[in-house]
DNA sequence: AACCAGGACGTGA
DNA sequence: TCACGTCATGGT
């Protein structure tokens, strides 16, 4: 087992499945916890289930970029009120309500322009599978949301890399602190046992460890994989 | 009350 | 290429 698999394994016995990505209206009812650990669907790897859970994936991808998931939240349940995660209806909306609408995600200005063309691509999709390429090609798409939107909307084995993957493995030792995202990607996809099921858990994992512990002023005492950590403070 | 959040793009050098 | 500024709300 190498050392990434050990650490993936110690974090799937801690925190246990992950149960991502987080779908709003998982069993009908809003959520309770907003990214926690035990969320949404643990153990369930057949989400999503069809067209809107699908689409609300991805304009979740898009909305998520750099913001806090509780704020995201309060975006997506704004647009499920107005019927918005539908990409024809976010088209053809008036500008001002789908503006009002995603507001509390931030950055409104630029998510309004995102979802639109991303709306435009999709719809362009007819239900087919776009490559990562095609995603970075669309404007408002960079490398983790397109790894996002591949590995949990369409279950495609693509390891998603962000600021907390990057945090935690540079503090365990075995990555830079600003190495390029495509060399992180690669090497946790040559670690790791080659399953979108895996994949989709230990991003979710490293997530929920960023969060608790492992956070711009960790909590180092109390880290459960300390043992495996170089930078103990 | 600063600081940070599941990034991506545009710019100038 | 690359370092840096910009975008914006809300929780801690």
């Amino acid at each position: 087992m190498s050392n990434i698999e050990k650490v993936y394994k110690l974090l799937f016995e801690n925190y246990g499945p992950q149960g991502w990505w987080p779908l709003l209206d998982f069993k009908g009812v809003n959520p309770t916890k907003t990214g926690s650990t035990q969320g949404y669907h643990p153990s369930d790897y057949s989400f999503p289930k069809n067209d809107s859970e699908h689409f609300e994936i991805c304009i979740g991808a898009i909305l998520t970029q750099n913001t806090s998931w509780p704020n995201v939240e309060k975006a997506i349940i704004n647009l499920k009120k107005l019927n918005l995660i539908d990409p024809k209806n976010i088209l053809s909306v008036d500008e001002e309500i789908l503006k009002n609408a995603i507001k509390p995600a931030g950055y409104f200005n630029q998510k309004l322009k995102k979802l639109k063309i991303f709306s435009k691509f999709y719809i362009g999709l007819n239900r087919t599978t776009p490559t990562r390429f095609e995603l970075l090609n669309v404007w408002g798409i960079g490398p983790e949301t397109a790894d996002s939107i591949l590995l949990y909307a369409y279950k495609k084995k693509e390891f998603v890399v962000d600021t907390y993957t990057k945090r935690i493995f540079s503090r365990i030792g075995v990555l830079k602190k600003d190495e390029d995202y495509d060399k992180v990607k690669s090497f946790f996809e040559i670690e790791l046992k080659s399953d979108f099921k895996i994949y989709q858990e230990f991003h979710a994992l490293i997530v929920e460890h960023a969060k608790k512990y492992c956070q711009t002023k960790p909590k180092c005492d109390e880290c459960i994989i300390k043992n495996e950590c170089k930078q103990i403070i």
